[in-house]
DNA sequence: ATTCCTTTGTAACATAATGATTAAAGGACT
DNA sequence: AGTCCTTTAATCATTATGTTACAAAGGAAT
């Protein structure tokens, strides 16, 4: 359910916006690739398979509306989102940028703000139809509430501080399935781990605390899970 | 529902074609408004509520894609259908109209017949299927009024100012339900959010201020709820 | 059973993250 | 000009999270 990072793929000459753009896209938990001219761009698009692709218009070696038309073309880049950057808005549309197959454009100068809400609003449509997962899980005297956040144990309603409730509903939704510390890590803290696993214990302890001991079982040497 | 006329804003900067389209609206019986450009659509828009607006793509000062943009995120006019009118059909999908929240569009040049379809298609879709969202939402001391824009909390009668009503408002519409800052921002801010996160922070606590602190709860780390 | 070794539980502490709150700037509207 | 709304920024308090050290428990081999 929870997916890495969104990759982006930033195209631009002038090193200094594309480290600006680089930095505000990456503090907003972006996965973010470069590339200075347009044959780059193709290249790396066709490697990292970019969520989305910000790309200056113009550009040496290859523009980008160029090197649009060629992703546009390309059966693993075709659908890949292209946002560009231009100096007025109107000339995007005398530069026929559309035409090239673009997205959507952001006039230059770049405002932090602009550029992350395209680039959202973008991923968003794209996400939009993702199935939503099961917002509720029921047992004899516990119930996780994913909408509310919640857990209601023994009559009473809980509010477990994020990690745990996220620990626990993980381990809830296989009930019974043992998982591997690093599993757990995996899906609960996300791809970029840089926890101690031993962490999960204290938060073990801290969830049993809370529950009574019911529910989370160590199994030795493997991991841990979940029974009602 | 909707009462007399209903009426339609056209906005284009070219003059003959505005007069063309003016004319057979009217005929058709709607009360018709022009605007020549993004800007003045907007402030028209904001002024007279139409029903439908019809705007050209490209245009001076303000060009359709970014005024159709602004429109949608305008709390008074994001419900309003906007129409765009291009050059060439395909140009369309090209153009991320719908990015930018257009409903439909028609192609150049402009016959009446297909004009007048999908006018009043759109009109029809909006009666039928709008979303009978209810007006008033209706807890143990608390009133919210959408109609009127106001609360009642208490015996007491609250004007809140806009974004706080919205806010709260939003929130109220699924009690319960935990809202990450991200989706209050994309639902009560609109489509380009262009404000901090933190705003809401604070939106949050005037309201709280006058609601004597219930209402909405935090969620540490996930965001905020609405739970009476 | 005893010992040794590995794994897990627990508590205490340090640090980081997050939200509350306030003040103030800038805008829109009177 | 003045008011009120909206937004930002800065500070502060609180809680969440992560780390470590040591205790306890479990298992395997003798």
């Amino acid at each position: 359910m929870i997916k890495g990072l969104p990759k982006v793929l930033v195209v631009d000459d002038e090193q200094d916006i594309l480290e600006l753009i680089r930095h505000s896209l990456a503090k907003e938990g972006f996965e973010v690739h470069i590339a200075a001219n347009g044959a780059q761009a193709i290249e790396q698009a066709k490697k990292v398979k970019p969520e989305i692709i910000i790309m200056d218009v113009m550009m040496p070696v290859m523009d980008g509306m160029e090197a649009c038309r060629q992703l546009k073309e390309l059966p693993e880049t075709k659908h890949i989102p292209v946002i560009f950057l231009t100096a007025r808005s109107e000339e995007f549309a005398e530069l026929a940028g559309f035409e090239a197959g673009a997205d959507d454009y952001i006039a230059k100068p770049v405002r932090n703000r602009v550029l992350l809400s395209r680039v959202k609003a973008i991923l968003r449509r794209r996400n939009a139809l993702v199935t939503p997962e099961p917002e509720k899980y029921d047992f004899d005297n516990l119930k996780i509430d994913r909408e509310r956040f919640v857990v209601e144990y023994d009559g009473r309603t809980l509010q477990l501080p994020r990690k745990e409730f996220e620990l626990l509903s993980f381990l809830a939704s296989r009930p019974g399935r043992v998982f591997s510390r690093d599993e757990i890590l995996e899906n609960v803290w996300g791809n970029e781990v840089l926890v101690v696993d031993r962490t999960i214990d204290v938060h073990v302890r801290k969830i049993r605390e809370k529950l009574d001991d019911k529910f989370i079982y160590t199994v030795k040497g493997v991991g841990y899970k979940f029974e009602s």
